[in-house]
DNA sequence: TTCCTTTTTGGGATATCTCTCATTTTTGGG
DNA sequence: CCCAAAAATGAGAGATATCCCAAAAAGGAA
């Protein structure tokens, strides 16, 4: 079946850290299908067929697990960004890609994108982390004097929102593919970015990237 | 103590109906504090001081109540909003009304506004009936020239994610007390209404209004 | 008060969960 | 191949959940 998503090419890792994979995998999927509270340990065990007691050898309890899980995620999803924007200098752009990207990537392999979108919503930690890459490109965006608006937390948060917004629809099948250009569209909008500009910098295309899934590491 | 939200002036009510309201309020107070997979039947039937047992004369199951709290609040919300917007026909007015008093009220009894948000997020079911009354005033500025949008599906969950934010950061105490009117106004700037106006508009006084809890009728 | 209906009660059968630990299995260096 | 260290196992103690049901209590009309 499916190669994992942190297991993924890791049969060169210890045997340990192949198990951990296995767990954090089915975790994901657990997550992402049944909602972190109505998950069991005994259930995570389970599908990643581990005894129930080897769970406890690798995370503390369930809460551990899902930290783990979720930093990993929104680690790889960030360092992945970063990567594809190296170069882009227009906060416009950059803003549009950010948002494209995210959802493009989150939407494209669903379990994951679910688990993320509700670790985002459980802990809201995970936001913070976000939001310190994304205040940044705001910044940006006012100093060069393309956004027009004050950045503060109200404006962040619902600017994640929006994001969370556009995930969720892509997921749920409510929305078409192009979910991601409308939400980047509409962002900008609120920015105050000229609407023909943000029609054409949301709408243009993007070099595709596949979602590279990396294992926990440190 | 508390009054309790359901129960409020139900004294006239026949035992059952006030058994039942008891039951709601605990479930929404709990709900708000712990989340709902996390409560427990037991524990909302010792909250609301009746027995074990009552519950399931009341309710199927744990779902059942659920729906049933979330029902009636958002409910209660819509008709409120409704009713405090009689005569105002300006769309761009009423978009920014209907946004600002919802957080405005929502917020105002936290483990009410935290349980209706939680209810919001985990029955989708709950964003559709709010996205009808919304979708008409969204349709209506486009009709009278004030917005400038298509007004589709990613528009209204982006729409309404963004006041869940407002609350969100209102309950959470990230936001002042004017969060309603910074969100409002970047949803007139994202449907197109011009920064100065949006501005205006979103910031005008408004006339206060507190929140009417509303029994669960039929 | 009396009697029938409605509502509440609380004990308990059954299921599931978390987490521990003594024991077995696997691994990999020498 | 051998053996100590590392990893995995799974039975089970104890906590807590759900939901049922026979019996008690409360309500109300005559």
């Amino acid at each position: 079946m499916s190669n994992g998503l942190f297991g993924g090419g890791a049969a060169h890792l210890g045997k340990s850290a192949r198990t951990r994979a296995r767990l954090m995998d089915a975790a994901v999927e657990l997550f992402a299908r049944d909602g972190f509270e109505a998950v069991s340990v005994n259930e995570i065990a389970r599908r990643a067929d581990v005894a129930n007691g080897t769970f406890y050898v690798h995370f503390r309890d369930k809460d551990a697990i899902a930290s783990q899980v979720a930093l990993a995620m929104a680690g790889g999803v960030t360092r992945q960004l970063d990567e594809a924007m190296i170069g882009v200098e227009d906060a416009v752009e950059r803003t549009s890609m950010a948002t494209r990207r995210f959802i493009d990537l989150a939407s494209s392999v669903p379990d994951w994108g679910r688990a993320l979108l509700r670790a985002l919503w459980t802990f809201q930690g995970l936001r913070g982390s976000v939001a310190t890459h994304l205040r940044a490109d705001l910044e940006r965006g006012v100093a060069q004097g393309a956004f027009d608006v004050e950045v503060d937390t109200v404006l962040i948060d619902v600017f994640v929102s929006m994001v969370m917004s556009g995930l969720f629809g892509r997921l749920s099948g409510s929305a078409a593919p192009d979910a991601g250009c409308r939400v980047a569209e509409l962002q900008l909008r609120m920015l105050g970015v000229p609407a023909a500009r943000a029609r054409d910098v949301a709408w243009r295309d993007l070099p595709p990237v596949s979602l590279r899934l990396a294992a926990a590491s440190d």
